[in-house]
DNA sequence: CGCGTTATGGTAACCGGTGTCATTAATCTT
DNA sequence: AAGATTAATGACACCGGTTACCATAACGCG
């Protein structure tokens, strides 16, 4: 005759708390969790935030109720009690699909998985409220980070709101810093536009082009000038300048391009190639060509700049520069969420040439 | 001697507490409101949420408060209270930078100044955890409304998890409702994408042409099937059919639009025009057809969709069928927040054939 | 063993709004 | 004019987390 053992026998339906409050199938707040784990609220709050003075014994036991539970701390009543939300901003005045798109890709690369969410705030920098829009934006959501895109990137009226706001921010730019004006002390993550428009001019000259046309950006665009510079800077390195008479100004637009392109074409002593700011004006220049009759590029070299989804697209395909633009927005994101002591930090991105079927051989100048 | 008068002299700077109150240059919160207006905060609230039972009195004196104050309700605060946000979420999973930019301006077309802000959410719905993923997000963010975009807009298992979840959304799709399948029960904004094929196939039909390629899109997607049968109606009206001898299945990529180009134009009895599902494969198509040494659109005239950046910087410029992809999203955007009565809403967009200048007369075929 | 320290956990107040319900003022009845 | 009804307002708890501060337990030490 065996007596039944005096060890606590397990109780049918009021097992266990955890597996009840999971039939209940509501949101676990942190209330459950401190209850569920037998603790005060504020310790679930110190092991959420990784404070360290909890026991490494308390620190295991709730972490498993709160991964059996499924807790997951709400955002808002958290950046209600931190004053600032889990929410970055992008923002940008900047027409180009792509290259919006692309970035934020590499913005979400980081951001997925972080708790944090990406909020896209284009804007109208010709407005008269543009930077009391922003302000309102920035200061209403208590955004943790922000992003500026190129153009507005640059306006300096814009960073210092952004620095009266205190908010983490950084700029993508083209520019590395102007010898001459000041620093700017802000985080940036710049691209070596330069770089990539030496490349091209190299490319150009050793193809035995001599006489290169010029399209550029418009004048307040940071990288027209940048590339203006790399660009001279490449022709330079072989005894070459850019030549006024076969340069005009563009405004990034394909319409311009194109008629930049008629211009430059149309100048006695046509030029045998062509580099175009980017790749809009580029593509401009090619109608230009062959609706003059010329052909790419066998009479004329063309090379853009940006590697859009055109370059590749159209015939013959363009060579062209291209920029990092996801690794730029990962990188600035990062910057953003794992801010090591808040430092200012300058990320440099290079630019690669992308040699594609637009680019050839001068022709053969015929000389009497 | 003259004794002052006995009006309450003005005290020089115990002034005016609103004036008081602006010095400290603090935000406002709905305590300063209440207190300067001296009324209970609850009353604040009532005016800021357009309550009914307030004396017009009242509610005139607190808002001349608020606006000289500049109180603007903070949107987690009021979050946490309602028990939701305000952001709407777009869910997407598209390669296509210009629909998705395209479709964030029409969003926040209706978004701007409405105190309500756009979380993009890219996803990929080969995961395995693409639907726990959404739940996570659309549940932890409490958005108040969703937006779908093609093609997991077409994602039944989706569509449910957003229903159970209780959230308002809007799909973006270019089905009218299959007249076999259940009648989708949720607001959706839609476009006539087979009427825009019917144009194109008329167009081309009216030009003389008769033997007329296809390149269709996956059949996954929701809009490959419509343009078909658009594409299909269209012949049909003129006595003709699709020619599966001549057709062939693209992944809406120029790759493929390449691929299936060179299929069809190295049939016997080469077609006289091409109809692409979508620019990309048209602009492929464009390239076989140039490397075989045809002319567009002397020798084959081609019709795209969706009226690109490519579409019109192509050269010749390419004929294709335009959707008016911001409207859409601008609608999309208020039938979420004009929400009146939560009825579910069917939006219809029309689709337009841009004429330009890759379609031409059929060439006459010697005909011994 | 008593004391001061240091770890840890608990309590209350708060972040900035909202809901519920009671209370007061205004208006309508008869 | 008193009582009933309705409109306008306020008191207070609450949304789901946080911090500030206090209480307790554990520990080292003379």
């Amino acid at each position: 005759m065996t007596v039944p053992p005096q060890t606590q026998p397990v109780k049918p339906s009021a097992a266990d708390p955890v597996e009840e409050f999971l039939k209940r199938r509501k949101k676990a707040t942190i209330n459950d969790v401190a209850a569920l784990a037998r603790v005060s609220k504020k310790t679930v709050s110190r092991i959420i935030n990784n404070s360290p003075s909890v026991r490494e014994e308390t620190r295991e036991a709730v972490n498993a109720i709160i991964a059996r539970i499924g807790f997951r701390p709400d955002p808002q009543a958290r950046g209600l009690a931190f004053r600032r939300s889990f929410l970055l901003g992008l923002i940008y005045d900047n027409p180009n699909a792509q290259y919006i798109v692309n970035m934020q890709m590499g913005i979400l690369d980081k951001v997925r998985g972080s708790g944090i969410e990406l909020v896209v705030h284009p804007c109208d920098k010709t407005s008269d409220s543009f930077l009391e829009e922003i302000r309102d934006f920035v200061e209403l959501q208590r955004l943790s980070g922000v992003i500026l895109l190129p153009p507005i990137a640059e306006n300096r009226q814009l960073i210092q709101v952004l620095e009266e706001l205190a908010v983490p921010f950084v700029r993508i730019t083209a520019r590395h810093g102007d010898d001459n004006s000041p620093p700017i002390k802000t985080s940036q993550v710049v691209s070596r536009d330069r770089m990539g428009c030496q490349q091209a001019a190299d490319h150009l000259v050793e193809l035995g082009h001599r006489r290169i046309g010029f399209i550029e950006g418009p004048h307040t665009y940071a990288s027209a000038k940048e590339r203006r510079q790399g660009f001279a800077e490449g022709l330079k390195a072989h005894g070459l300048d850019i030549d006024p008479a076969v340069t005009a100004e563009g405004a990034y637009s394909f319409e311009s391009g194109f008629e930049a392109g008629q211009k430059i074409l149309s100048q006695p002593d046509r030029p045998t190639a062509i580099f175009a700011s980017n790749d809009e004006m580029a593509i401009g220049a090619y109608k230009a060509a062959l609706q003059m009759g010329l052909s790419v590029p066998g009479d004329l070299s063309i090379i853009g700049f940006d590697d859009s989804p055109l370059a590749s697209r159209i015939y013959p395909a363009l060579t062209t520069v291209r920029l990092p633009i996801r690794d730029m927005g990962r990188t600035a994101a990062e910057t953003l969420i794992d801010q090591d002591n808040h430092r200012k930090h300058t990320m440099i991105f290079d630019a690669a040439l992308v040699v594609r079927d637009s680019t050839a051989p001068a022709p053969k100048t015929f000389k009497p």
